[in-house]
RNA sequence: GGUGCCAUAGCUCAGUUGGUAGAGCAAAGGACUGAAAAUCCUUGUGUCACUGGUUCGAUUCCCGUUGGCACCA
């Protein structure tokens, strides 16, 4: 029997919680979570995780499993999902992933380049030598060290800049010979990627109101509980840095509500410019009932295995 | 009621010694391989409040109107 995995995906927002649980009740299958920040167990309310009922009803993986203290990236998820999939794949034909982490999703569907992780001493290194010196320097850097990746790099982006330079550092050689494989990696199971989506307008209106429930969930709260991490990479999270700007008396409350809706939006615009990008996503109204939306994903499934035999 | 100041992009404001205007924010579009809810790039025509006057030409100067603010009654 093939394996398949079900990957739903769509901007924040959108809906994809209530579809996935459907489906994988259907299938009585789990939920692996591909969501960089629900991930962590202290921020639950910021991040709109599947709450205790809804995980009762579908076991959840990855939802609440590491602490904002730890360092978690897209590679480690990578190497974390798959050798949870490949246990889950023994006991289900089909699995479900959900999520809108871009660059998670196609970590898992596609795999990133094998790159080395970077000694914290060196990254430190790197990041006082940005402080002091600035841009112009990182830019020096990468053209003396990699010029071949700087004539494709966004060039006024620091943190690209400055990932090349620790890679450089950490191997003695160059950014652009890790990027070599370029060709997706092999996976020993299919995949089946299905967008939600929805008009702009109705999106927005659902993700300003959900920010309001969130505050009246205790999203402050949770924000000063975790304030004394803000500087961690964990927080730099939509929902908490506008907390801590309010907290800081940068602003008052209702203008740091209004900026996490503003930021939620942006967000959301940014994974509808990567999903656009994915040929592969098979897209699906979000305005459609659950039953209907749930058929056309097995309809697609079934199809899936009548040419794969 | 009187006097003064103000009225320019969705918002906050620059500016044009008279030749029809530009920043920040918002908004829209895009990039993205171990920080990715991160990080970065591109995009600015708007009856310059309304009416009349002066002028070759007014958003800019003048009269009036409307609205706002301040002070005096």
């Amino acid at each position: 029997m093939p394996k398949t995995l079900v990957v739903i995906l769509g901007p924040t927002g959108v809906g994809k919680t209530e579809l996935s649980l459907r489906v994988a009740e259907k299938l009585g299958c789990p939920i692996v979570s591909c969501d960089s920040r629900q991930i962590y167990r202290e921020i639950p309310i910021g991040t709109a995780a599947p709450n205790a009922e809804e995980q009762a009803r579908v076991k959840h993986y990855f939802i609440g499993t590491h602490s904002l203290r730890e360092d978690y990236n897209a590679g480690q998820y990578e190497r974390d999902a798959l050798q949870l999939l490949e246990r889950l794949f023994k006991p289900h034909d089909t699995v479900v992933m959900t999520g809108g982490s871009m660059l998670y999703i196609d970590a898992v569907c596609q795999g990133l380049d094998d790159i080395p992780t970077v000694p914290v001493a060196i990254r430190e290194r790197v990041a006082s030598a940005y402080r002091e010196r600035g841009l112009s320097w990182l830019q020096a850097e990468v053209q003396r060290l990699d010029p071949e990746y700087w004539e494709q790099v966004d060039q006024q982006n620091p943190a690209r800049l400055q990932h090349c330079v620790e890679l450089c550092y950490t191997t003695g050689g160059t950014y652009t010979e890790l990027r070599k494989g370029k060709q997706a990696k092999q996976r020993p199971f299919r995949v089946l990627k299905i967008g939600l989506r929805r008009e702009r307008a109705e999106l927005y209106d659902r993700i300003n109101r959900r920010v309001l429930q969130m505050v009246d969930d205790g999203l402050e709260q949770e924000a000063r509980q975790v304030y004394p991490l803000r500087e961690q990479n964990s927080l730099q999270t939509v929902g908490y840095r506008e907390m801590f700007g309010y907290v800081d008396g940068e602003y008052d409350l209702p203008r740091a509500i209004e900026l996490i809706q503003q930021n939620s939006r942006h967000y959301a615009k940014r994974q509808m410019t990567w999903f656009n990008k994915d040929q592969s996503i098979h897209w699906l109204d979000a305005n459609n009932d659950y039953e209907t939306n749930c058929n056309s994903i097995f309809d697609l499934l079934r199809n899936d295995r009548l040419q794969e035999d």
